[in-house]
DNA sequence: ACACATACGTATCAAAAGTTACATATAAAT
DNA sequence: ATTTATATGTAACTTTTGATACGTATGTGT
């Protein structure tokens, strides 16, 4: 675990911080699709990522959901953050993206390093930054943005956060995450393709320019 | 400056506190449309509201917008708050709804009361959390509903937070707000005041139903 | 090889939202 | 009272998005 957390941690955090995260944390392996945190549900740890990726999905009371946004490495959750120390339940849901691995930090020790260390505060604060900046590109492409051009940001995301230009995920599910129809992202997929931005194959899409 | 801080924030915060904030923070009188945080703008002072309505407005870089959500009484800019332990740009826009009061307090004694008063950092932690929850109230209402609907919450949004059921506003105004078409919002209200939801005035929105 | 499930392509239609254009209404200014 | 600016109502049309329907393609399991 300490290897681990050196790869990314060591530039963030002071060896002190270091020597008590590997104390108290858990590490953790997720499989694709694996669930970390549900909607509904109180958070009693919250995971720092080390490698893969989180899909950070809103789902409403009718059971429509929208992709918000992606974790990697060296993200931290700062939504269930809050949720944690507000003891409120969470309003979005965490799936894996890909096999990844995090450490889940418990509760009591979240709330004991603010007071006493100073690279822990810092990266508290930035968390929430970064999270708060995302809320406000995920409002900012629903608002101002077209579907051809929310479909295409979708795509240029996850070749980003999945280090990887050809996408294994059906038409289907691209529509599930951006909460419209398999139709709608079929005639644009098409659209794109034809531009030469993309190139499709059966549960597989190719992206050339991003 | 005491006599009114007593009103909302003596459940909230300790005597100690209160008496720093008196001799720290400065009382602000805002004039409906007067702008306190400007997209861009590095900030220094964070904003504790008294009493009146801020509306936060998200713009992108076309000179789009619209309308995030509104604060109230007791509430402070949390966004503004990251960004100002940040040292980052506020990417939204603060603007008085109605005449208003508030107490700025600079920076560095938001750091120096999270060390040293508990009813700060739950106040933080609170902030925080509420901001989050509008944010993705936001995201709720532009992901899933149509713009009939987004137009009645609003109208019914602000209803609440006016704390008057006749509304000062044009169409105009509405559609810049929900950035839309003034067209459109002249049908859609139209349709509601069929339904019996509001009456339509010069000017003026009385909303029957909220 | 065969059925079967899943994925994808596309035509057709309908609804929602945006655009243009113009008429009318109302308040303020001269 | 007349002009002027602003606000609102509405028709006609376009674009975008969503819904339905059905055909074809591809991979899986028997």
């Amino acid at each position: 675990m300490r290897t681990k957390l050196q790869d990314y941690f060591s530039i963030v955090f002071e060896p002190e911080l270091l020597t008590e995260i590997e104390k108290f944390g858990t590490l953790v392996t997720l499989k694709k699709d694996d669930l970390l945190i549900d909607v509904g549900s109180k958070i009693t740890q919250v995971p720092l990522l080390l490698n893969g990726a989180i899909k950070i999905v809103r789902e409403d009371k009718n059971g429509d959901e929208i992709v918000l946004y992606f974790l990697e490495r060296g993200d931290t959750c700062a939504i269930s953050f809050v949720n944690c120390l507000n003891k409120s339940k969470s309003k979005v849901r965490g799936v894996a993206e890909k096999d990844s691995e995090a450490i889940y930090i418990p509760v009591k020790k979240l709330e004991e390093w603010m007071a006493k260390y100073k690279t822990w505060r810092e990266f508290v604060i930035e968390s929430y930054s970064s999270r708060l900046d995302e809320m406000i590109e995920a409002i900012d492409t629903l608002a101002f943005m077209k579907m051809d051009e929310r479909l295409f940001k979708y795509l240029s995301d996850k070749v980003k956060i999945m280090r990887d230009t050809t996408l294994n995920t059906t038409h289907q599910q691209i529509a599930i995450d951006l909460n419209t129809s398999r139709v709608v992202v079929s005639r644009l997929l098409k659209q794109l393709e034809n531009l030469g931005k993309i190139k499709l194959h059966r549960n597989k899409i190719e992206v050339l320019d991003f």
